[in-house]
DNA sequence: GCAACTGTATCTGTTGTATAATACAGTTGA
DNA sequence: TCAACTGTATTATACAACAGATACAGTTGC
């Protein structure tokens, strides 16, 4: 069953594509894998104190890239090759690195400095 | 005058926010300081093709934060102490590090891994 | 069979974003 | 002075995103 202990809400974001964030990176990390069961809308939405339509909205989504079936009357599960996986990862972090270096680009930082940034707020 | 050559619409975000943000940039980045003059409403909506209420949007959140200064029949200027512009800065650099640290650790990324790819995706 | 779960579909309502059309008032410079 | 710019304000409209309420239909396991 996947896990949704550590996922942190944030405001300026769609729930919806939140929860899409939170799987597609337990898939990147490999914690989320083939099979795993998905939470029903109902039991996630009580969890996450949102409505049923907002888990569904972010389920279709995931099934329309493949990563996950649902069928009616029964539990869904993740479907994933290891080729889709491993495709969900560089997608994100490309993106993640394209973002942030756009940002710190315009911002007139170097490489270096960049580096330096990332590593001193690592902690 | 503050250039938005090159200001490049990006869809998903709103356009206001958009134009907060590139003159946030700019004030980080130093190529916006004090006195600069702001385009009007009216020519910064006919440059980018948006109605004028989307640019005194804008403006308005920038002065809410007391980042430029407007007065009924004047231009518009950028009002920045030495000590608002760092502050700006640092802001923006934060949320950059913050994001995208939290991103990759939720994927599984150590610290080194996250700093090359960053190195690998700078160019 | 049937209770208890599952996914699915439809309708409603609120909010944010952006546009449009004006109108009014202050400033600047020739 | 006065034309041409500035900022400001109001009202109306349209549309899409987001989320909620409710009803319907399929499966699973006892």
């Amino acid at each position: 069953m996947i896990s949704f202990e550590h996922f942190t809400p944030e405001e300026g974001i769609p729930i919806y594509l939140q929860i899409v964030r939170h799987i597609k990176r337990g898939v990147a990390a490999g914690t989320v894998v083939h099979g795993d069961e998905v939470p029903s809308r109902r039991v996630l939405s009580a969890l996450l104190g949102v409505n049923p339509n907002t888990i569904q909205k972010a389920y279709v989504l995931l099934e329309e890239e493949g990563l996950m079936a649902s069928h009616a009357g029964a539990k869904s599960y993740m479907t994933l090759t290891d080729g889709r996986a491993a495709a969900v990862r560089e997608e994100l972090l490309r993106n993640d690195a394209r973002a942030v270096i756009d940002s710190l680009r315009q911002m007139g930082l170097s490489k270096n400095e960049a580096l330096s940034l990332i590593e001193a707020y690592w902690e």
